[in-house]
DNA sequence: TGTTTTCACTTGATTAAGCAAGTGATAGTG
DNA sequence: CACTATCACTTGCTTAATCAAGTGAAAACA
């Protein structure tokens, strides 16, 4: 039984890769009291306010109930502002949110693009980078072969 | 504020095309009642028995506690038996275990390698896998930067 | 031989995510 | 104008993962 292709054994790689790497960003943005689903949407916020509820679920897949639960937690912990405005919740973020995620940002960027930097050339990152690009884009259009 | 770098960007690409990937997985393995997780354990065993749990753990990037939940939803299912053996528990699949995974097995690897190959070369895939090898053992030995 | 260490695994408590049903306000229809 | 549909968001339930404390059996040591 050795049935493994390319694309199987890349998957596997990449999934691996990014639970280990999440992880350890998790552990690294203790130090801001983050984690790194917070700080994905924080970044997203800040860059894209003022946006509704869906918009950003859908920016960072994810389900609306759980972006509905996760800005709960950070509106509590006063890093966020929902405004009911028509019909839906325009969210932003709040000086003390501001002051966390600009705070977070520069070290945390290292850290991510860290994963890359000590191993591939500057050419292979640029390349790396091209290839995610469109796989990501692909993965998002994707629907399920038929049964 | 410009900060992104190569990097992150590639680190957040990454994240979502997993999560991504990941969910539409779990939607096509329900066809054989199968989590995305449970398949690349059951692939791991299938691959490696006998092994411990600690070590299966270590190869799926999980904690001891998650595996010994996992392997116990396994076991009652009926697709794996854990033997104790001297001090630790020798994991190995059942008949029905085998016959799962043996049936799973091709359209989950074609599924897998799909989300590349319908939009990535034969030359692309391949510089791919070669990058991501090297990405996630790097990944595996990364430490912490202090604080 | 009796006590302490170590090791592999389990388990209780907590956290977060998904799904799907529920809510309440606005828009559209007869 | 009442009534239904729709939309954005919330919430109850379930699943699964983490962490850390607990367990029990073998090893090491005095």
């Amino acid at each position: 039984m050795r049935k493994h292709t390319l694309g199987s054994l890349t998957w596997i790689r990449m999934m691996r890769f990014t639970n280990q790497s999440n992880q350890l960003s998790n552990e690294f943005l203790k130090r801001f009291d983050l984690t790194t689903a917070q700080f994905d949407v924080l970044i997203q916020i800040k860059t894209y306010a003022p946006l509704t509820q869906s918009q950003l679920a859908e920016k960072v897949t994810v389900t609306q109930g759980g972006m509905s639960r996760m800005l709960a937690r950070l509106e509590k912990e006063g890093l966020i502002e929902r405004k009911q405005n028509w019909k839906t919740k325009t969210i932003s973020l709040t000086a003390k949110g501001e002051q966390m995620i600009d705070a977070a940002t520069p070290s945390q960027l290292h850290f991510q693009s860290s994963f890359f930097e000590e191993v591939l050339t500057e050419e292979e990152m640029k390349s790396l980078y091209t290839l995610m690009s469109k796989i990501e884009k692909h993965s998002r259009e994707k629907k399920l072969p038929p049964a």
